[in-house]
DNA sequence: CTCCTATTGATAATGGTTTTCATTATCAAT
DNA sequence: ATTGATAATGAAAACCATTATCAATAGGAG
């Protein structure tokens, strides 16, 4: 049977020390954070967070602790066309677990879909492995956006 | 038989007035470079290319022509992840129609292909329509990229 | 040709992200 | 527990793409 989540340490414990860094206070905080929403954060938002529960964090840590995590692939980071990155745990207990984005052009808000139609996955896994063996690229990651009008802004014309 | 490419004026000339935007000498530089180029250019590479026929265009000129173009359609920004927006020619002779991006998360490399798996298309309208009834949600356009390693970076490891 | 207005471009400002660097914390070896 | 090598931190400054300001200029309807 699988550890249950909230009890023992956090997964991403032995990740850390597996990688060679090590697991600090500001970034168990940023982690922390991270894990107790399934909100679109910004840094500063995530600075504002984190200051709560440990006051003395710097935003230098907030960016640099991100930039690790993304590289270690525990965070997705997205940009939504308003000229700040916004970052997303991409596993974990809180997490919705992968899924893509509409996007409102008009008022920026984001809705995550992860009810994909049946058919999504399966050509998306066969889509990457034909341009993988086309074009020679090992394929980790994509990225799908559907731009639009939401709900309220298209009444709103 | 529809009008060849090269010979009368450029198609974009009515859209601009129909808008009630003057088409001027600084605007038509900034579409002629997009036309000639299927690069994936920053607002810098288009300003250097700008000056070259126009030498007095102002960096100021280029970002806002570009959000203009934008707006009305005529160019896609694209955003691959190295701090500077992209900007394409989404319609017109010298434009690969629309196509979707490999980005190599090494070197920046940026590879479009166009040559859909027969299936994406079809598959990409229905999920349109499906995400739009059940998020009332207007679709207007759409972002796909995959991340990965090119042929180069790949091998270097 | 003239006037009104959109457009332009030099400059300064903005603001998110990175760099720098002196200080502090972590962990393995003693 | 103590030490020492090294990683991590954070305040401040630097960076740099993009935007705002505003006086000067150009387009085009009449």
């Amino acid at each position: 049977m699988p550890k249950r989540f909230g009890v023992g340490p956090p997964w991403w414990h032995g990740r850390f020390r597996e990688c060679g860094y090590r697991l600090t206070t500001p970034r168990e905080s940023i982690l922390d954070v991270l894990s107790k929403t399934s909100k679109h954060l910004s840094a500063e938002d995530i600075y504002l967070e984190v200051h709560n529960i440990y006051p003395t964090i710097g935003l230098t840590t907030i960016y640099r602790t991100l930039g690790l995590l993304v590289q270690m692939g525990f965070v997705s980071k997205f940009d939504f066309g308003d000229g700040r990155a916004r970052y997303e745990l991409s596993m974990g207990p809180k997490s919705v677990g992968h899924h893509h984005h509409l996007v409102c052009t008009s008022c920026g808000r984001v809705i995550d879909y992860t009810d994909f139609i049946e058919e999504e996955k399966e050509l998306l896994s066969k889509t990457e492995k034909e341009l993988s063996k086309r074009y020679n690229f090992k394929i980790s990651n994509h990225l799908i956006q559907f731009y639009g009008l939401c709900e309220r802004c298209k009444n709103k014309k």
